[in-house]
RNA sequence: GGGGGCGUAGCUCAGUUGGUUAGAGUGACGGCCUGUCACGCCGUAGGUCGCGGGUUCGAGCCCCGUCGCUCCCGCCA
């Protein structure tokens, strides 16, 4: 053994305090037997209760606040499971060393559990009815003055917090949510292994797939210009598996996708339960993934109301564009979006500014009596999103008859408006918003963030629930505008909701028809929040070089590109299907946060940049020279 | 790539219509204090007002540019 000697012997200095006292200090530790005692502890600082009182302890961990009266000094000690007060007074030997500690040392104490005084007990600590006297210290770490104070709940700047993400995770709210993220995802391995499945790792290091987002990518040394590339996804990896001949795959799968982030979308890498089952239907693949679902909101929804699995309502894509502007509702909403067109075609409606366009009627219940701000401030709230505006009829009783008060309310007859209100349900003292525009998906989002943002403001939406519903007939394709051609609207290895034959007889002019075909294509949404994709997957080599072709593929590319699924499918593929919920987002609505930062033990920047371990960083020349690169620096 | 918000002491913030030496709280340091738990009291130090340019007799404040963080749009099957 070495002088320095390796860390599980080790051989920690008893004490720290001058050399004067010290040596009092070692017979007094002595002819208590502390030398028999672990080296750092004998308890956590969560665990001591009013039956320990008595025993001689030793604890460890950070000081998370000091209190010094002078003749008495208060330590808050802090570690992974709870905090423990403890106290020394001037008698002690331990006293001078006691006093030079500073917010967040990290210490070992060892002393007494006695009781609190008469009046002094902390019924916010579970920890609040004993204390611990002080008669040993042990100075195990210092820390410097703090960028980022750990103690308290006050806000601080991202950046700061994400350099010194070491300091931000030691605070409580970081601390629970990390906490609660482990047990979710043991959670739901276990009962994903109830259920049957199997965790299988896949390739981190893999090829470049051409659907969906930017590669990361990552230059092969053997292989002079060729690139690995990090999985978006284990998407292929899960359906060879499948074909492989195992069943009920699952993994807690990092993906990386070289994307922009946002509140809900990390930048560069997430986790998804990614899942995939064979031989099963539709059904099947919702009937094993919502009760994990429901289970696991369940289990860590702290008492908030949660769908019963069975109960998920589905939703068609094209009933939730209609309904809810969105492919994503969240269904606390009440509202629910209607079309009005048809009313503003009427004859005897001269609102000219609608005539010919989609109409979408957004009801506010309980609306009416707004001020005219409420009004203004959604209208500059549209203009703002590039609307026209946002509309408005404010409904009124007036002797008993239903009429419509605001700006365009005179070109309405009542007829027309009786229509109207009963379309939208409404009734006197409601309002009813319109989105329009000549294109129908544009009226429909517009409507669908008004909705949301009615909701909000106008308090209708449950903060005590978590609901759940699937969203299901994704169209398989949809039109590029820009390109003027065909693309695969979502995911291109979902199974068209088509008989064989006719889809194999496809033309490219059947471009209404291409359009209109749906995908065994479905969602999971929570709350307004996306959690999963999934599909029944295309299982048969003929119809998939079929799919891609009506997206533009030529055979001998989609040939070239997926060789081993392919290949694969040739050799007999079962029929399967899967989705994958990304962890994050469970995570983030079970924390009740709203950035998945706060659920992330080293999140990246917005700009997708890891401030701790500064990341990414610049390659040294050999590096560069061994993988064959050259950096080109972009012209300012 | 584009739009909005923010950037002043280690940290959180205030700073009036452009006007003397830029303030407070907290933390740090020093002193006092034996029952606090956001302990209290007194004192000290601490600032390139993100950076660069401009307007002005004079800029933390107005203008232009730029950088960083963030939220959103694009993008994310």
């Amino acid at each position: 053994m070495t002088a320095s000697g390796p860390p599980d012997s080790p051989s920690p200095p008893i004490l720290t305090v001058l050399s004067e006292t010290a040596t009092k200090a070692a017979i007094l530790a002595d002819s208590q037997g502390f030398s028999t005692m672990h080296a750092y502890r004998t308890h956590t600082c969560g665990q001591l209760r009013k039956g320990d009182v008595g025993k001689t302890v030793r604890l460890s961990g950070w000081v998370n606040r000091r209190r010094d009266h002078g003749g008495l000094i208060f330590i808050d000690l802090r570690d992974h499971y709870g905090i423990t007060q403890c106290v020394i007074t001037p008698e002690n030997p331990a006293f001078a060393a006691v006093d030079t500690a500073r917010s967040e040392w990290v210490l070992t104490f060892t002393g007494k559990v006695v009781d609190r005084l008469e009046g002094t007990v902390n019924a916010d600590l579970p920890t609040g009815e004993i204390e611990l006297r002080i008669e040993q210290v042990t100075v195990q770490g210092k820390a410097q003055e703090l960028p980022l104070p750990v103690f308290g709940d006050q806000e601080y700047p991202e950046d700061t917090r994400l350099t010194y993400r070491f300091l931000d995770l030691r605070r409580e709210r970081l601390h629970k949510n990390i906490m609660l993220r482990a047990g979710i995802i043991t959670s739901i391995r276990k009962r994903m292994i109830e259920q049957g499945f199997t965790e299988f790792q896949t390739p981190i290091l893999t090829a470049s797939s051409p659907e969906g987002a930017r590669d990361f990518l990552v230059p092969s040394r053997r292989y002079p210009g060729q690139f690995y590339a990090l999985p978006q996804a284990p998407q292929q990896f899960k359906q060879l598996i499948m074909v492989a001949g195992f069943d009920r795959y699952f993994q807690i799968a990092p993906c990386f996708r070289d994307e922009d982030g946002r509140a809900d979308r990390s930048p560069g890498e997430f986790y998804q339960l990614d899942l995939e089952m064979s031989f099963v239907t539709q059904d099947d693949v919702f009937n094993a993934v919502a009760p994990v679902l429901a289970g696991v909101f369940e289990e860590f929804a702290g008492g908030k109301k949660v769908t019963k699995p069975e109960a998920f309502p589905r939703i068609p894509y094209a009933e939730a564009m209609l309904k809810y502007g969105t492919d994503k509702p969240d269904i606390r909403n009440p509202i629910e979006i209607v079309d009005v067109s048809a009313v503003f075609e009427r004859a005897d409606v001269e609102f000219k500014a609608f005539k010919g366009k989609t109409v979408r009627a957004i009801p506010a219940p309980g609306a009416g009596p707004q001020p005219r701000s409420f009004f203004d401030k959604l209208n500059e709230w549209a203009r703002s999103e590039g609307a026209a505006g946002l509309g408005y009829i404010q409904f009124e009783d007036e002797g008993g008859a239903l009429v419509g008060k605001g700006p365009i309310a005179k070109f309405i007859p009542p007829a027309a408006l009786a229509e109207m209100a009963k379309i939208g349900g409404s009734k006197a003292g409601d309002a009813l918003f319109f989105s329009a525009d000549a294109k129908a998906d544009r009226a429909a989002n517009i409507a669908g963030q008004a909705r949301t943002r009615l909701g909000r403001e106008l308090n209708l939406i449950p903060q005590d629930e978590y609901k759940f519903c699937w969203i299901v007939d994704f169209p398989m394709y949809e039109w590029n505008e820009e390109e003027k051609k065909i693309d695969f609207s979502h995911n291109p290895f979902s199974m068209p909701q088509f008989d064989r034959d006719a889809f194999m007889a496809l033309d490219k002019a059947d471009k209404d028809t291409i359009l209109g075909i749906k995908a065994y294509q479905y969602d999971i949404v929570c709350n307004g929040y996306e959690l999963s994709s999934g599909a029944i997957r295309n299982h048969d080599p003929d119809v998939m070089l079929k799919a891609f072709e009506i997206a533009g593929y030529a055979r001998e590319e989609t040939e070239e590109k997926f060789k081993g699924m392919l290949n694969a499918f040739r050799h007999g593929a079962p029929p399967h299907g899967g989705t994958a919920p990304g962890i994050d987002r469970i995570v983030m609505l079970l924390a009740g946060e709203e950035n998945l930062r706060e659920v992330t033990m080293f999140p990246m920047t917005q700009s997708a940049q890891d401030l701790l371990m500064n990341a990414p960083s610049p390659a040294n020349s050999k590096q560069l020279k061994e993988l064959h690169l050259r950096v080109v620096y972009p012209e300012k």
